[in-house]
DNA sequence: TTTT
DNA sequence: TTTT
């Protein structure tokens, strides 16, 4: 059982790639998520943690979040490892969503400016959205 | 182990009471918690599933939260067992929040119409509203 | 977003039945979580809990499961209703898990009375066992 | 929202350490959370996943607890910085647990060799086991 | 090395 | 740098 939740507001605009071959298609990008408690300073302070979507639903990602936007995220935990340019063994953490919803939409601020908007359908909404990841075998 | 987190938008406005004697407060509400697919007529449907909140928590939903918003809710499964008016034993299963945040704040949808709102800050800056609840032995 | 994750023991051994029409098998069982308080008597109390496993998943579950077995379950919340034989609309809370991991494992308590065994795999070493399920729209 | 749930086992037995000043305990380990899936040369892998717990958990985990136990962590996400010797800037990303629960237990595997064994309680049946933590602003 |  |  390994099973993750977290909502936070992407660091930046989401990374999609190709997998070279296969073609697969993977988002990577990171939410901060505030914590529910201030530090010693009386701050109160985030946590920032990278995200992997795989499939229509990276694409999803990369067309409909940027950074900013608010994102809820289901998945689990996974470490990899891999060696540096110095050689040193290195470890990541990260999460591999199986699901990821969009939790703010254009219904209600698009046009700020008159500006051509992205289209943008909460993930709710988006049959295509919600397909099971299954690819989680290739690494970076 | 017993572990629930939801996302979804409240069907009504929350409902507080206070507990005769102790004066706890506890807030309950329902959220429809939109299904990921169709079902066979085409339709997405929701569950509509209901919330327990205790203490300030309890509080800080009557004040934040309103019919239509949108709210993350993690908790419990609980399962609550009473008698009807008939004699009939009823079961009523619900969960019982040790965290809800506020998905929407009116920062962005304040004066639709130049009316007075309600002040809306997001869970995310209230530190009230973290504090875990402790006081789950107190039925209905 | 609906995710809920539970640690009990089998109240029953599982049911397995096939979906007419399409064969689908489905399992459903109830798991007893014991919750982590007292109560005013100052005895701890359990949810008893009705899950429902579709697919792979749901012959693993009908094969390596029994009354008294802990098992870990993951998936999420569905509210289902119906009508009684009075022509009562009635309402059921259930879990349709994506995921059952078995906890006890015969590998310990085999051969207590040199009777044959079922075999008895953890779900961790079952490769079956993992699949999603994609079937959730058959209502019973 | 920042939840975590993991059923794994223990790689080590766990470290119990007494904060200076406070003396609040907490201890640490790591699960191995078998993955359901295997990679490409059709091994099964696992995450290897550090887990800190605080207050009287702490040291219930470091009284029941050993290396390859199985236990069900649930927690949130956090991700801490220091500076190691050289003064580079470092990533550990682990599980502060604010619930875990023991899922093997004496009662069954008691007495292999006739030896004396440590009481073994689950967390199920351990009210202290089951206090929330809040002092997670204490860094090591 | 970051979001609001 | 790991568990069963």
């Amino acid at each position: 059982m390994n099973c993750v939740v977290l909502i936070g507001r992407l660091t930046k605009d989401p990374e999609l790639r190709y997998i070279p071959g296969t073609g697969k298609p993977v988002a990577t990008f990171t939410i901060a998520v505030n914590r529910p408690f201030k530090n010693k300073e009386g701050q109160y302070e985030a946590d920032f943690i990278p995200i992997q979507v795989w499939g229509k639903s990276a694409e999803n990602c990369a067309n409909y979040l940027q950074k900013g936007r608010q994102a809820a995220v289901s998945g689990r935990l996974q470490i990899r490892t891999y060696d540096d340019q110095q050689g040193q063994r290195k470890w990541v953490t990260e999460v591999v969503a199986d699901r990821v919803e969009f939790l703010e939409w254009t219904g209600r601020d698009e046009k700020p400016s008159g500006g051509q908007e992205k289209s943008f359908e909460p993930a709710g909404l988006d049959p295509e959205g919600f397909q099971a990841l299954d690819d989680d075998d290739i690494p970076f």
